[in-house]
DNA sequence: CGCTTTATTGACCCGAATCAAGTAGAGTGG
DNA sequence: CCACTCTACTTGATTCGGGTCAATAAAGCG
């Protein structure tokens, strides 16, 4: 029987620098223990105070904030090969939930083994480090989304940074990927009500860029979303060269 | 003459966790390079690949993105003793530009200097990738305020972040602090048009917890402010312990 | 003291929220 | 196998928050 598929962060991180033999090894050493999360359920609550980092392997995970009146907002969408929590290993408490949004398999990566692989490998230690920076920079795309962009610009941006990442840890082709997230998730990420949502999406489906039936995406004409969606690529940091 | 006020890094990152004298002598060796940059002049530009990194010792830094159509947008408001730009240290291209809205000293630090410093002291290491997780989650923040907050709140959310970071750094006093920036700039950070921020400002000032005369922001009604903010600082991670 | 930038106000309009109702699927159980 | 239920999706009507446009007042500032 084959080890299992190439673990995802190690192809989140050798699509932005080379990972050394002994850096894979660490990593998946660190990445041994798995567990799984039902759709809907959360992973980390707020003000938790995690001993552990969350890895997706697979199935989708986001950053989900409850206001007082209950209104819910999604600061990130997380990925095979994202580390979610990462952050948490110098955080003090979680302000937000992270939650399930399909059904998940994720690796638990304890805190001091965490600590011990990066003192022991500095650059490795960086490339972790750099993980964060990058969730950060998509935080910025995200604001400046939230904060200037149209609806329908904003899903067009959405839908070119998912491609562009799921191709990455390849789970996309051809311009095509599988993205089982419903309106009510979509509206939380764009800060927009569900009834926009399904306008929005109905007005792009209409410049017929995109098609997204069921929980598939597919992009018809890249250069027409990603112009439409302003998307440059620059944030997610796709060179490969030494950090 | 003495020496200069303490530097408002070690002020920073005081608050977090012991700070010990070693590493203090690192930070400031480190931050020696002084430079002053006009308010409105750009310090680092979208593209640029810097070689140092930008800490804020004096005035006010904005990471400002431009759209096409000439909109723009701040997804961060930089104050004394904050990186700037320490995830270039990582991070490929600058993605956004960084401006200085009000006149500004800085600390250039040189990236191969940074990066010595922190395989010589690896808990410093870990410090500054704290730094950039804070920002990180007050990026965070930003996108639940700009997704699902009034302009109110967010404009309340906004007045009682600025207080508690610059107490921090000994820039404020008695619920009181200077915030030398423009409506214009206001509008910018909160995904807002001019006119609306001066008409939520005035309805804001009509509460009678805040009243911002010329530069001057004085908290009136910490609590109600924050309440109407929903603002919980946990993000901010204030606890001092070790990291 | 002009000149430019910022702050303020009013009129008008449009985009997006809200409210309400109905449709379509996917399970579930009798 | 079909009624029942739950959730997600869709559509229409109405309301309202916030944008846009335009003009004026008030600061800064060279």
């Amino acid at each position: 029987m084959r080890v299992a598929v190439t673990n995802p962060l190690v192809l989140f991180l050798s699509r932005r620098d080379d990972v050394s033999a002994e850096e894979i090894a660490a990593l998946e050493t660190l990445t041994l223990n798995h567990q799984d999360f039902a759709a809907g359920t959360a992973m980390i609550r707020q003000g938790d105070r995690p001993q552990s980092s969350i890895l997706v392997l697979d199935g989708l995970a986001a950053r989900a904030h409850y206001l007082a009146d209950g209104k819910r907002m999604i600061s990130a969408l997380h990925i095979p090969g994202d580390y979610v929590d990462l952050h948490s290993l110098l955080l003090d408490r979680m302000d937000h939930d992270v939650t399930a949004l399909t059904d998940c398999r994720v690796a638990l990566t304890a805190h001091p083994d965490i600590r011990r692989v990066t003192e022991r490998l500095p650059h490795l230690g960086r490339l972790l480090w750099l993980s964060t920076t990058i969730d950060a920079a998509m935080h910025r795309a995200w604001i400046v989304a939230l904060g200037r962009m149209s609806p329908l610009s904003h899903m067009a941006h959405f839908l070119c940074e998912m491609y562009i990442r799921l191709d990455i840890v390849g789970q996309a082709a051809d311009h095509s990927y599988r993205l089982p997230i419903t309106q009510i998730d979509l509206a939380d990420m764009l800060g927009l009500s569900v009834v926009h949502v399904n306008r929005t999406l109905q007005d792009l489906r209409a410049t017929g860029m995109v098609s997204w039936v069921g929980p598939t995406v597919s992009i018809k004409d890249w250069n027409g979303l990603r112009e439409l969606g302003q998307f440059e690529d620059a944030y997610l940091n796709l060179n490969k060269r030494p950090r």
